[in-house]
DNA sequence: TTGTATGCGTTATCAG
DNA sequence: CTGATAACGCATACAA
């Protein structure tokens, strides 16, 4: 593999002046900047990444964590936060932490060893003061996911909004005794508080409450969707609609609705979250919460990039838009 | 963030030794290394990797690039990899090459630069011929994907097989007019042609023959699958089943087919590949192929780690079962 | 406008 | 068993 002694012998100049080529310095003459890019493509040269950052600065690469890969909310975050940074000239790496406090901690070292300038958190596993000592090393951004105080920027979406949206639409199409399923807790706290008081804010608005039996935590795929449904199906006291925090959690219930041949969305009204491919998938289709994720690619990207060029910025939030999807299965 | 002097100065011994500690080198005495160890500990110390990387060696870093994470079957792939790696302390960097033959090129420079010690391919966009001069930077993987000569270690499945399983069991339900749709080619030599071939062979061991009309090429997604069966619904002579190169497509043509009222498996069988999880959320389950996805990530991780502990190693390529899974569709 | 010398953090070589 | 030193490839301060 060449290297930069190598082009520079082979243009007979200095290795500074190579170097300057390569970083569009200014002070070059335009015959000797010719004669380098000429040697570099003969030598097929590519500057040493390893090198330049144990030099220092910038490395164009953005990290990218993700809790599952397979979840397909965050396959297309993912995909659209690459193809905003490869506009933009940046490599984005990725990596998956499977909900592994461990695999987080680890990820963030790449800020401490500088092989990333920044990273893109869509989940956050660990408490915020754990994550907040890498910040020091590169930028953090949080997308999706979010912290209470305002101590690192992150693009967001109103989810309290999304779920009342959603709550509300359930209570217009009449429902009296409504589910709530989610992939978080259900407490003041937890994972996912926005969404659970979105929803209720909905139910107390029409004076409803909630029957504890009919909360359902900690329920992400389309198998607990298929479980939820089953212990439904078991209650003296059953909902006639279900509140699900996710496309693939809702579609399971569907798809064991209709094997128990219910019928969807007379006997049982469902809606969805994030809007997947899934909800146009299950029959009858799905009304969801959509979560614009082109767009919270491209901010992310948007964002990173300022932060990397400006260390002392401002922390600021953003906000995206989320909206009601009505589709056949309410 | 400290380094290695900090080490060795809060040490009170040598870059050396305490180099020697971080790699596991004998004859380090046991109170030298505690003491380092200590030390380690107290500063929060990590090996900056961009050194090593430099100075040469391995980086316990492996690349998998794919064409789209969004493709759930990729995505389980890319997962399966992680996974495994991550029990060998490895550590994945993945990226998505969106078909493009210049970002797959930009993702094989990391191989160039010494970022990962070797590449899992699990598609190839270039000519074999512009990979293979990587090649000699690291170690290259294909798995899923494959060339034809035996250039490179490989991990595959037998696709012939595959189709040609998923064939006669149409033609042993009795189909006599049967659709062909793949995501590559349908000739001798393109994308895709083991499935073609093994789908042929079916055929023609019954004497049967196909209908050009009812080749479908490049086809990839629920949506294209949807237009698939718009398509055939035009024709005045048409298929009474169809066989898919994706779970995806498949899924497609059953949304769309029951759009238009028409009853699977009866008017028309229809089977899949792949055996993803859309595969039971489509109503009917699809019938399909199945390619074991978390055997492929295991075996490619243990191969990959063989060739680089071994560059000279001979190069091998490895078949996993391909498998039937007959359900509703068909 | 160009070049020389230095150091980023690590590990291999060689000398004790 | 331990340590001093050079080298990996690059970018910058400084000198010319």
């Amino acid at each position: 593999m060449a290297n930069i002694s190598d082009v520079a012998k082979l243009s007979g100049l200095s290795k500074t002046t190579v170097s300057r080529v390569i970083n569009n310095h200014p002070y070059v003459s335009d015959k000797k900047r010719e004669l380098v890019l000429k040697a570099m493509k003969e030598l097929g040269y590519t500057p040493n990444p390893s090198a330049r950052r144990l030099r220092g600065q910038l490395t164009t690469t953005i990290g990218v964590i993700v809790p599952k890969i397979v979840n397909p909310f965050f396959a297309s975050l993912v995909n659209s936060i690459e193809l905003a940074a490869y506009k933009k000239g940046h490599q984005v790496l990725i990596s998956q932490s499977n909900e592994d406090k461990e695999k987080e901690l680890a990820f963030l070292n790449l800020l401490k060893t500088k092989q990333v300038d920044g990273i893109i958190m869509t989940s956050i596993e660990n408490d915020w003061e754990m994550i907040e000592a890498y910040s020091k090393y590169g930028s953090i951004l949080l997308c999706n996911d979010y912290v209470d105080q305002e101590v690192v920027p992150m693009i967001r979406l109103d989810q309290t909004k999304g779920a009342y949206l959603g709550a509300k639409h359930l209570i217009e199409r009449g429902h009296q005794k409504i589910a709530y399923c989610t992939g978080g807790l259900f407490d003041e706290h937890g994972k996912g508080k926005d969404r659970n008081q979105g929803f209720q804010k909905a139910l107390s608005e029409v004076g409803m409450k909630i029957n504890p039996k009919w909360i359902f935590v900690d329920q992400h795929t389309v198998e607990d969707g298929k479980q939820v449904m089953k212990q439904i199906l078991e209650m003296d006291d059953r909902p006639t609609a279900i509140f699900t925090g996710s496309d693939e959690v809702a579609g399971g219930i569907i798809i064991e609705a209709k094997e128990q041949h219910l019928t969807i969305p007379n006997d049982l009204a469902i809606i969805g979250f994030d809007d997947q491919p899934i909800a146009e998938i299950v029959d009858p289709k799905l009304t969801t919460i959509r979560q614009p994720v082109d767009q919270m690619g491209e901010k992310s990207i948007e964002v990173m990039i300022e932060m990397l060029e400006n260390r002392e910025m401002k922390i600021k939030n953003y906000e995206l838009p989320i909206e009601l999807i009505i589709r056949q299965s309410t």
